[in-house]
RNA sequence: UCCUCGAUAGCUCAAUGGUAGAGCAACCGGCUGUUAACCGGUAGGUUGUAGGUUCGAAUCCUACUCGAGGAGCCA
């Protein structure tokens, strides 16, 4: 009977055939140990010399690493088993010898790995960060689906820059041009006025040459926006999700935080509410600091960290000055030097997961800021006919996926937390 | 774009101007419970590229290539 290494807990007494790769072997005279692996987990399968057919002998010490084999045996208790159950070997059967494989049990350099990340993600590390990735979207998705909201899938193709600063991938498009996304969210504002609760989620593309260890120029993002929502029921939306993200990850992922040697006590204070600070507290806090900071300046990554260790939460900082954030971001009617906006900083230095704000509603101020960033006026009269036609205030922001999995899984590099990273300088495999 | 650092065996690294080395991987052998198994042996090199200094360069100098970390920008 063939059988996934996660069930074999249920089959103990029984005869089962696992398909999947041979992970690691350790041997002696008479003996084998397997490590077997088939995505689901892994389990050793204990080999015996007096116990199998010589063939089944020779299979067993002859496969290499990562080769393809199917083993069949009896499932058995084990107290010296990781898992508490291990595979008595009858038969092994190798469907594909594999060539000298590259990576090894010991360290590799990061260069070396990313080079090799199709076969990287065979490791126990790197199939754990994609299970946490996996639950951290299906747990964006089920919040906001049993939230009210809808799903609406915002263009990839576009015909300028969402947010007028950052640079674009661009590309030609029958015989003009055309840039990716780097956002969806124009799209989902004009969607929030068709069905009042909506999200986007998808690949966004920034063609800046950021080489850090937070940026990608392909990343996936999650866009909610709401109508008639304000900055703070913004903030609120924010903090229900976030904390029912975090915690649908550490009720379902506990095997693969301790794979990855995650602190989950630092997670499970992860609940609402999360403090709130305004950016002018920020920067009185940073000045106290001795940070050379002044106000109207933008934090750097230090200032992100310092500003977040203060708490073990994640940390609202809100109403940013207006200068140094989008056009679309609506001021503050009592003080339009600040925007109704807010940034969400992750716990432990993770920095910026969250981007928000309070959408500009008004023809006329949304048309002079369209004007001051020097911005093509006929690629934004889409955008202010929802202005032109039943205006409402409304609300939303965007997170990071890798980002958030990087938080999540405390990663040191966000290119861990993508399958198939794309940074500045890499754009293979 | 700027700053800092790096490139030596398949991989991770040592060798600070004087005979290029170790661990792991590979291959051969040993070992009856291993957990990155362990023990012994074999093989493995145009020291990123090009030039320069020197009796002599992996090592010092110049340029270039590739990469890493950071800044700016952002999620």
């Amino acid at each position: 009977m063939n059988c996934l290494i996660k069930d074999l807990g249920a089959q103990v007494g029984n005869e089962v055939t696992l398909r999947g790769w041979m992970y690691n072997r350790r041997s002696s005279k008479t003996l084998h140990f397997l490590q077997l692996r088939d995505g689901s987990g892994v389990i050793q399968g204990v080999v015996v010399q007096a116990e199998v057919s010589p063939q089944t002998w020779k299979a067993a010490g002859d496969a290499t690493m990562e080769s393809s084999v199917a083993v069949t045996g009896l499932v058995r208790e084990d107290k010296r088993a990781p898992t508490g159950v291990e595979l008595s070997v009858r038969d092994v059967e190798v469907l594909h010898q594999a060539q000298e494989y590259p990576i090894q049990k010991k360290e590799h350099g990061i260069d070396y790995l990313l080079d090799l990340r199709h076969l990287w993600l065979r490791s126990t590390r790197q199939r754990a960060i994609m299970k946490v990735r996996a639950t951290i979207i299906r747990a964006c998705r089920d919040f906001l689906d049993q939230d009210g909201f809808t799903l609406i899938d915002a263009p990839i193709f576009t015909p300028n820059a969402c947010e007028g600063t950052t640079t674009l991938f661009e590309t030609e498009y029958f015989g003009s041009k055309a840039y990716l996304t780097q956002s969806g969210q124009l799209y989902m504002e004009a969607a929030a006025m068709a069905l009042g609760r909506v999200y986007c989620f998808g690949p966004t593309f920034r063609a800046e040459k950021s080489k850090t260890r937070r940026h990608l120029t392909e990343f996936w993002m999650v866009e909610p926006e709401v109508a008639f929502n304000d900055w703070q029921d913004n903030m609120a939306l924010q903090e229900r999700f976030v904390s029912a993200m975090v915690g649908r990850v550490l009720a379902e992922c506990g095997p693969d935080l301790k794979a990855l040697e995650r602190d989950t006590s630092k997670l499970e204070k992860v609940v609402a509410p999360f403090p709130r600070i305004s950016y002018t507290e920020a920067i009185e806090r940073l000045q106290a600091a001795g940070r050379p900071v002044q106000w109207g300046d933008d934090f750097g990554a230090e200032d992100e960290t310092l500003l977040s260790e203060s708490f073990d939460r994640p940390l609202f900082v809100y109403q940013y000055p207006a200068a140094i954030k989008a056009f679309y971001m609506k001021p503050n009617p009592a003080d339009p030097r600040v925007a109704l906006c807010n940034d969400l900083l992750a716990p432990e230095g993770y920095g910026e997961v969250i981007g928000a704000g309070q959408r500009m509603d008004d023809l006329e101020m949304l048309t002079a800021k369209i004007q001051e960033h020097g911005l093509p006026m006929k690629n934004f009269e889409w955008f202010l006919d929802l202005r032109r036609y039943g205006t409402v205030p409304h609300s939303g922001f965007g997170m990071g996926i890798e980002r958030a999995v990087s938080w999540i899984c405390g990663l040191q590099h966000v290119r861990e937390a993508i399958p198939f990273p794309r940074t500045m300088y890499r754009n293979t495999p």
